[in-house]
DNA sequence: TTGTACGCGTTATCAT
DNA sequence: ATGATAACGCGTACAA
């Protein structure tokens, strides 16, 4: 036997704030939108009627009703997520995470497999999303730009092939610049540089960077050495630099994992930091703080690049024009290595 | 002037499908939900509509007609998502990912601003998600376990208090114990720890097992100093230990981080490992990996640790009959400190 | 300024 | 086994 005159809903619909308040739901849906036009009194009720009841809108229902989900995609290629706690993605997750708290989106996580893709694909597609934020391991890999033609997408660092699509980046190219310049302003006449991949535009740009600094500077560019952004390949790069057999008084590494590699293999050598090289590393992540002496870096502002990736997003979604290339701008932590 | 007969929408509707396959919409949605009860050559006759349209449910209608919404929340605390890169965190919410990766939930990624915890709490509550994942910093954050009545949840790590919330932990006590079964059965006799914070439940069971397997073997348990799972606590913690005169050569360290610590300072008192003091870590983590001689330790398995949250609140939105508490086992990695 | 009424794309309850 | 048809909770012309 049913005794219950009104069933006991777990969660009020707009329907009950309507009665309770005394309006049409219409009325309320306006004032749970905030639209203009309502009076700031029976604004009032209908805030108390939400409260009292608690009532919070459902979202498959809205976004049903206003073909829109208020919520975006973080798309992670599986590879990426099996690099056990990279800070690079947890902080940029965390940027875009924190930034999307103060507004109403939703994050939607999906790893994407490599092996089958179409699952991404449709998902992203089915309008179950209002847009999406790519973030692969070491910011290149621009396979879902496609997609930006029926999704707003914004990547994080610069695809390696042109490519239209939106993406924030560190600036990489003025940050080795930057480091290269601190060198060159201590004195240091033979600067050599442990370059990341040259297939990964990270190590491309800061490997340029490096070399306009020297240029302008009118020093040599040729004491390079490639590494894999590892601290064991910094290592064995800077062995085969000092294996030249020239003197080499300063050193830009391109990340702060291989500046740590080198300074083991600088301490085997007898070589004092800073004394006999100088060096400047790229990130400013744990291994250059705990490295002694502490490592004079270039900080990458890696929440930031999260948090703006997800103010573009948002902005895109809202229709918002906007530049395709985002550049933050890095700055150099003195310490104590340069 | 509208000279479409048929508008270009975005995405096919299941309405699309039925009308290309000559059925009805409830058969097509049939086919999709797999039910049982679809001739065979009509199902093939729909799924071959559905490829030839690409056609994808909307979530959100069938969020709302299903009154379930196929997502489940991921809490973070803000507090843990500043911990830049915190290994476990990264590590537990891969492993929750790629389980969900192959259900159809969704995994809602919701930072919770512990200045107002309102918003998460609506959220939750509203209806939006099926159920929620909690993994806050170092396990024990469970503020949130009394919206279990409401909706079903589940922890990362075992709370402080009692309570009776779903969790799951890896088996702390007994893997300290196993730890420190290795260096007494190496035949070390005045074997020291260094704990993890006696607030924490890791610290704390970490600790018990300690004590247990020394019991066990008729040793004696002072030798006891407190880190807080930093490397500098670490090493604190181990010249305490040192300067208390008596003679130790077995370490137990609640962490690889603070083990690592306590390296330096061994080297510092000329102590060789394993010669003089065996060592033994736990987690398994990248300082264990990368110290010298490689750390013997305790393997934590992270990534399985979310895998089976998201395995068991997958179970518990289908109403499936569960435990409340599931303990991981854990495994030694030997390496060269013990 | 407010209310009426229709539609959003599915699922679910009935018939058939 | 299949097809009408009524919800699901909300947004939004359009009307008042």
């Amino acid at each position: 036997m049913k005794t219950d005159a009104v069933q006991a809903r777990s969660v009020p619909t707009l329907e009950m704030v309507a009665a309770l308040a005394g309006v049409s739901r219409a009325t309320v849906s306006r004032v749970v939108n905030d639209s203009p036009k309502v009076k700031p009194d029976v604004a009032k009720a209908v805030n108390e009627a939400i409260t009292t009841l608690n009532y919070v809108p459902n979202r498959a229902a809205r976004s049903l009703a206003s073909r829109r989900t208020q919520s975006v995609a973080l798309v992670v290629p599986e590879s990426t997520s099996k690099v056990f706690a990279d800070p690079f993605f947890a902080s940029v997750v965390q940027g875009i995470a924190m930034y999307l708290a103060d507004t109403d989106y939703t994050l939607n996580m999906i790893i994407s497999s490599e092996s089958k893709p179409e699952k991404t694909r449709r998902y992203l597609l089915g309008g179950n999303v209002d847009g999406a934020l790519v973030v692969s391991h070491h910011s290149s890999d621009h396979s879902w730009s496609r997609l930006s033609e029926s999704l707003p997408i914004v990547f994080a660092g610069r695809p390696l092939t042109g490519g239209d699509s939106y993406y924030v980046d560190v600036d990489n190219e003025a940050g080795a610049e930057g480091a290269t310049e601190r060198l060159i302003a201590g004195g240091r006449r033979n600067i050599a540089t442990i370059a990341g991949p040259q297939d990964m535009p990270p190590g491309i740009d800061r490997l340029t960077g490096w070399r306009r600094a020297l240029r302008r500077a009118g020093q040599g560019d040729s004491l390079v050495e490639i590494g894999d952004f590892t601290p064991a390949s910094g290592g064995a790069a800077m062995r085969r630099l000092l294996e030249r057999g020239v003197p080499i008084d300063g050193l830009f590494a391109a990340n702060d994992q291989m500046a740590a590699g080198a300074y083991s293999v600088l301490n085997e050598h007898g070589l004092r930091i800073p004394h006999d090289v100088a060096v400047v590393g790229f990130d400013d992540d744990y291994f250059g703080a705990t490295v002694a002496p502490a490592l004079t870096t270039v900080h990458h502002p890696v929440v930031e690049m999260g948090s703006k990736m997800a103010e573009l997003l948002v902005g895109l979604i809202a229709g918002k024009p906007t530049e395709r290339v985002t550049r933050l701008p890095t700055s150099l932590v003195i310490r104590n290595s340069a």
